[in-house]
RNA sequence: GCGCCCGUAGCUCAGACGGACAGAGCAUCGGAUUUCUAAUCCGACGGCCGUGGGUUCGAGUCCCUCCGGGCGCGCCA
């Protein structure tokens, strides 16, 4: 039933341990460095000698070469591991090849749709991730957390933590008093029940040009606020009607990205837990008042504390999501990371945040998963100056210019099929767009940028797949799934008929998957997947254009390759769906 | 003023934890289609890795200086 028990670890994974006990063992380094040599090299893995060399006063091709020599006496038949070969201070590992790709096929084969993931650790993380502010729509600034976040939520499931996803909506504070007003004052019942987020953002604009002449509007603000805070009906009623309106909005436009929270928590929520954690803190000493104010030292030079209330009482973000935290904590246990997709600018904040609940006793959980801004070419992202690009504008013309494309490429698909296409390619270009690049640049909007259609982007890895599915449709009814018709006895004589560079380097690279994902989720890292998705991609390519795979010589050799292209067309799909893209049937 | 981040080819980016000649895409130029979808493939052009020092057998990668850009800096979220 469960296929994943049947094998130990992925071939390249118990390789690479291998020769990490080698070393380790050989030189008493608990972290050896195993590394990747150059593709000319020909071998799967290289050590590099030089600091061991250092210690033992002796030069590393020296070394290198005695180390060498005396691990390929060491070395039993029939192992993996073929020969060790000393180049220029490195140690060569090189692997059977013919070995080493029958493993491969084994992992995919005895997987399938699981294989690059990992079995389950007792081990939970808290994602938050998108946490938008009611009242506004998403633009292409929450773009990133969100599907940043939802990516390295499918990694980390992938590497087998167990992970809960948490859009935290900023619901609460003083910005929700300007709101009430200005809809009390110019608020339009129709204009409202036809376009909730629309009217309010034209109120919040509105609010700020009025405050331009009239700065009293400020002091009716806090008051519409204060009154909210201290249960006013009416005022209660209207914001839950704002809050109710924003999240069917914002779930409506993040569902066209394929994301769907686990939990939308509510800032407001933890204001009493807040004020709760406070009063213990300030108890056990780890709070301290201040001019007015609750502290929390967060540092021992001059940087700002964690305010946590306010000289009139109240709580502020900053203390809310400390309380929300500790719930996490609670909630989830056991909880080993809290993860918060945010961008770089709230970093004092997540540094405050994190050495908080150090003194609490959480040292290390926090981990702020930090990314670069985006901006527009006339300047900073501003809802109020009308200086916005909205996420569902964004994925609009995404599809849009993506239809145009398929109507081009292929004028003949009939028109609903051609809208499907369009969404998959034209929403797969944006994600992909931000996830095959390092989080933390900063990132100016650009259309052609972000909807780049050839080169290293979604379209091209999604081209790739669908080339595999049509090879497979086009294949007899009883090929169609050759991993089937494929026993674990084939497997040798399958790999038999792999000879041809492009097959062989495909095959090799499919191999590597697991560890892509394995890095990806050590680093919080989305763009270590697509990095090699690409790679996989391009390997697909050369083979596609060189290796005939119906038209092979004889029936076993396109039996092989059918595999080949099926195992290929499988890992494409799963990585690309860890990514949060879809694949279109055809293109 | 203090703190954090970024600076690699004309443009956009990979090169995590120091290691074998710094790799892609776009753009430009040239080639490939009687062959499973050319949204493809092959080739060429293109780099004092911002600057100057330092550490090291070895630095794009670590430390310091400076330059350029972004962000933040007690009672906003």
């Amino acid at each position: 039933m469960n296929q994943k028990k049947k094998r130990a670890s992925y071939v390249f994974n118990s390789l690479y341990d291998q020769i990490e006990l080698l070393v380790s063992g050989e030189f008493g380094d608990a972290n050896p460095e195993v590394r990747r040599p150059p593709k000319e090299s020909g071998a799967q893995f290289a050590v590099p000698c030089f600091r061991y060399a250092k210690v033992k006063k002796e030069t590393p091709v020296m070394l290198a070469e005695k180390i060498a020599e005396r691990w390929n006496s060491g070395l039993k038949a029939g192992g993996l591991i073929t020969r060790f070969e000393p180049a220029g201070g490195y140690i060569n590992v090189f692997a059977d090849q013919r070995m080493l790709l029958e493993e491969i096929f084994k992992d995919i084969n005895a997987l399938g749709e699981d294989y690059g993931t990992y079995r389950q650790k007792e081990e939970t993380i808290v994602v938050d991730y998108c946490s938008p502010n009611i009242a506004k729509p998403l633009t292409v600034g929450h773009l990133r957390s969100t599907i940043i976040g939802q990516a390295l939520i499918n990694i980390l499931k992938a590497r087998g933590y167990e992970v809960v996803g948490i859009n935290f909506l900023s619901d609460w504070g003083t910005q929700f008093g300007k709101l009430l007003y200005a809809f009390n004052q110019w608020g339009d019942e129709n204009l409202f029940e036809k376009d909730p987020i629309g009217h309010l953002v034209d109120l919040y604009v509105r609010f700020h040009a009025e405050l331009d002449v009239n700065p009293s509007l400020e002091d009716e603000a806090r008051d519409c606020f204060k009154r909210l805070e201290q249960g006013g009906e009416e005022e209660r009623a209207l914001w839950l009607r704002f809050r109710k309106a924003s999240l069917a909005d914002f779930e409506e436009t993040v569902a066209r990205l394929g994301v769907c929270f686990d939990y939308n928590w509510y800032e407001s929520d933890f204001e009493k837990k807040a004020h709760e954690l406070i009063d213990r803190l300030l108890d056990e000493g780890i709070a301290e008042r201040s001019q007015g104010a609750v502290i929390i030292t967060t540092s021992d030079d001059d940087n700002p504390p964690l305010v946590a209330k306010k000289s009139d009482g109240t709580t502020l973000y900053a203390s809310r999501d400390l309380a929300s935290a500790i719930e996490r904590i609670e909630k989830f246990k056991p909880v080993t990371k809290l993860l918060y997709v945010v961008a770089t600018e709230q970093n004092l904040h997540f540094v405050n945040l994190a050495k908080a609940l150090e003194r609490l006793g959480f040292p290390g959980i926090c981990q702020h998963i930090r990314f670069g801004m985006v901006s527009l070419p006339s300047g900073k992202i501003s809802t109020r100056e009308g200086r916005v690009v909205y996420l569902d504008d964004l994925l609009d013309e995404a599809e849009r210019r993506a239809e145009e494309i398929v109507k081009e490429k292929n004028p003949d698909m009939p028109e609903d099929k051609r809208a499907q296409v369009a969404r998959r390619v034209g929403i797969g270009a944006v994600i992909y767009a931000d996830l095959s690049q390092d989080r933390i640049k900063d990132i100016t909007f650009d259309w052609s940028k972000m909807l780049a259609f050839d080169g290293n982007s979604a379209p091209y890895l999604q081209y790739a797949a669908v080339r595999c599915a049509k090879i497979l449709e086009k294949a007899e009814p009883e090929e169609q799934n050759p991993m089937k018709v494929l026993k674990e006895e084939d497997i040798p004589a399958t790999v038999d008929k792999m000879t041809e560079p492009e097959t062989i380097d495909l095959l090799l690279h499919l191999g590597r998957f697991p560890q892509a994902v394995s890095e990806a989720a050590q680093r919080y890292a989305p763009h270590v997947v697509a990095g090699y998705l690409y790679e996989l991609a391009t390997l697909l390519s050369r083979f596609y254009t060189q290796v005939p795979v119906l038209k092979a010589s004889d029936e076993n050799t396109r039996l092989a390759r059918l595999a080949l292209v099926h195992s290929t067309g499988l890992v494409l799909r799963k990585g690309l769906a860890i990514l949060g893209i879809r694949v279109p049937v055809e293109m």
